[in-house]
This record gives C-alpha cells, structure tokens and sequence, in this order.
DNA sequence: AAATAAAATATTGTATTCAATCATTGTATC
DNA sequence: GATACAATGATTGAATACAATATTTTATTT
C-alpha cells in the first residue's frame, strides 16, 4: 500500500487518521515544524507525507503557505458524495455477480465487530462503519476499486466533518444488515438500491441542514494518535 | 491542479508525460541522482515528484530500493480496463442528462485537432485521443470526477505500454465520432454502450495477443548472442 | 486612532550532508 | 566448479543548513 520510507508512514497514517476522525478538523494548519517535533522526524520526512495526503485530496497543499487539512466547499461536497455514489454501485454490482458465500461470512463478521462496539466505543463504531464499505470494496478483488472507495470514504469522513452536526451522520447498523442481505440473495438491483438511500442517508443528514463551525489547533490533538498504530 | 513546489513540478510533468507517451518504459529505473542532474534540482526536489507519482500509481516506490516506471501485472492491467469502464460509463451518464450544445460543441472543436494531426504527427495524434476521454470527463462538471478518469486514462497509456504491440491500440477516431453523435442525440443507453465498446475494442486489442516479451534484460538479450564455435 | 511602512519573526523551499541499505564484484573455502 | 562470505561502490533515507517567501509585530505618519 504505502511504499515510500519507513519514518514517514507513520506520519502520514498518524494524521491520516486524526483527519479521518476529525480530530483534526477541515481548515486547521498543519505546520511541517511542529509535526515533525511530535513525530521526532526532520521537516523533509514530515513534507513526504503531506504531499501523499494533498494528492489523496485529504490536505491541501500551497506554495509558500504550507499545509492545511482539506476544506472542502459545499459544491465538492456534493461531489464527493456523487462519485461515491458511483464507486459504490459499481462494488454492489460486482459483488453481485461474484459467489456470495465467502463475501456474506466476511461481512457477517464485520457487522458482528460493528454490533459489538455499538454504544460502547463511539469512536471505533464509526470506524467500524466506515470500514464496512471498504471490506465490501476490498470484496470485489479490485485493488483499484478498492483503493478509490478507500480515499472516497475518507473524504466523506472530512465532509462530515466540515458540514455536519456532530452524530448526525453515523451509517446505520440496520441499512448494513439489508445490504448483506440483498447480497446474499444475489439480488443486484435491490442491493444496488439498498446502498444507494444508505449513502442518500448519509449525505442528506450531513447536507441538508450544513453547520459552520470554527477551526482549533493542532499539536495536542496529534499527540495523541503518535503511536495509535496496528 | 498540482500544488507542491514550484520546481518539482516540471520533473512530475514532465516525467508524467514520458511514462504516458511510452518514451519511459514500464520497469525503467528512475534513480534520484540523474534524473536531479537532468532537470538541475536536488533528489529532495526528484523525491517530491516521485512520491506524487507513486500515489498515483504511474511510478513504483520501493523502500530502500528507489522509483521504476509502474509495471503492471497482466491481471492489474484487466482492473485498470474496468475500472476504466466504470468511470466512463458514469461520465457517459452524466452528461446525457446534462445540456448538449455546449458539450458537443467543445467536444467537435477537439475532434477537429485529432483530424487535424492525424496522419501527420503521431505522438501528437495518440495524445489528443486520450484527452478526448479527459475532455468528455471534464465536461460533467465534477472535479473529482475528471482527476479519477485523467489518473486512470494514464494508466491504460502503460498498460498499453507494458503489452500492447506498436501501434494496435489506438482510438479509432469514427468512434470518438459516433460517441459525440450519441451525445448529442441525448441518447444515454447508445452513448453509453458506445463508449463500452470503443475502449473494449482498445482493450482488446491490447491484451487479447499481449505481447508479453519479458523485460529483455541484459543476460536475456545476450542469450542470443553467445558463440557456439563449431 | 487608523492606516501604512518597515522590521522582525516564523514558515516554507531546496540543496547539501552524512548515515543506512542495497547491489555487485572479488575472494576464499569446500 | 559452486557456494558462501567480505569488500567495494552505488543509491536511497533522512537530518541539517541556508535561502526565499509569508506573516506578524512594531514604528511612523496622517
């Protein structure tokens, strides 16, 4: 997956996360000098990693101005939903054609994990939800499939961010267990359809009604994910 | 577009447009030193460059082992094709539901050149083909859109490059012609179903006879040359 | 006090440097 | 003659250093 040195990558997974969880929020700075202290890397380590993260759309990368988290406007919003739409269609419709055997038992288990964590770890429970479409994308056998719904879902996590009131976008628990159902009946259309008012759902909750709120600092927040690493 | 610093952006495009153009075969080495001494920058600024090009997947980056040219595998090269596939289907879509004289205005307009070079300068003709593919995408509007079906239509260039035989797989220009007409007619389905099989028709001419020559190595190549005296 | 200009500070851009790792050749041993 | 090991050279990994650019602060003027 990420070939580049071995130093960065922690880096460049470290605020990944953080920018996934919205611990750092959309618009926030992120200054190679201060990164790199908490890291304990030079400033060319850290800027490897930023330009990874500004090419996956997750940082937004200026001449002379450094590195901010992506800010999506409501436009890109919009489209970032839109393209997510399309990417997950096309996982529905392959897994459809595919044998739905092993595919129903991996995402059985899954929603077991999302189950288990449900109410207890919120943090987790909405990485265990967001994880869910990539499983299914990773499902397809499509390493480039896979990879797109993979930067896809994450630059939903930064629309959430951006526009959405707090827990008002989580994935449902249930509209999941339909979708594994649709699957396991082969039925493309209803699956297709399914996953489609799932992520309608989503994006509506998130859009509808947008809230602006402000931006906050940065190096406390990333010291805690420093070594959130598995 | 692209964001980092001014200086390595000219060894990202122009390394970019050598990987496309197949000037830079697929497996090439690309080692920090020479290339810094081609363009007069330090490997700090080649590095940018190659990280960038590694996310997207037309560079390979090894740890402790530098950057080649992607070298896809055959079964990657079949993913890439439908990945294609899908993401032209969505642009096909999305511009039939849209207002089709801006849109078949721009696209005839880019026709013209294709025409225009055709017969007469090659590199140039091949060019303006996949950019015909970028245009239609560009066209829809969506930003995210436009960058995947840019990225992936590079791909296809060294998938091409890595097993196609010389000059088997272009786009032929009567059915960039009939897609326009498709457009224009407002007809989805046909416009859609052209666009399948024009880059199924590219595909298969690429990978039905692949033309799988190993990388001839040095020891490969010499093979042939070894003296038997008799 | 508001606006502008200048200086100081902070941050990024890029080259250079040194350390670490890999590839290749040469050598010794079996 | 083949294999294993050691030495050499080449290439990458990453920190530091310096230059260029932005940002902030202070000083000055109106």
């Amino acid at each position: 997956m990420y070939k580049s040195s071995t130093r960065s990558f922690p880096v460049y997974d470290s605020l990944r996360k953080a920018i996934i969880e919205q611990a750092l929020k959309p618009g926030v700075k992120l200054p190679e000098d201060s990164i790199g202290e908490t890291f304990s890397v030079s400033r060319t380590t850290v800027r490897n990693a930023l330009v990874r993260l500004d090419a996956e759309g997750l940082v937004d990368l200026q001449p002379n101005r450094g590195a901010s988290v992506a800010d999506p406007t409501i436009e890109e919003a919009h489209d970032i939903f839109e393209m997510r739409q399309c990417l997950e269609r096309e996982v529905m419709q392959r897994l459809c054609k595919m044998d739905s055997k092993p595919i129903v038992k991996a995402l059985k288990a899954h929603l077991a994990e999302e189950q288990k964590y449900l109410d207890v770890d919120t943090t987790r429970s909405i990485r265990l939800a967001g994880e869910f479409h990539i499983l299914l994308a990773e499902l397809t056998g499509s390493k480039i499939l896979a990879n797109y719904v993979n930067e896809i879902v994450s630059r939903c996590s930064l629309v959430l961010a951006r526009f959405a009131q707090a827990h008002s976008a989580q994935c449902g628990l249930e509209e999941h267990t339909e979708i594994i159902a649709a699957i396991e009946a082969g039925d493309a259309d209803r699956a297709t359809s399914r996953m489609h008012t799932h992520l309608h759902g989503v994006q509506d909750r998130a859009l509808l009604n947008p809230d602006d709120d402000d931006k906050d600092n940065v190096s406390d927040i990333l010291a805690r994910y420093v070594t959130h690493n598995s």
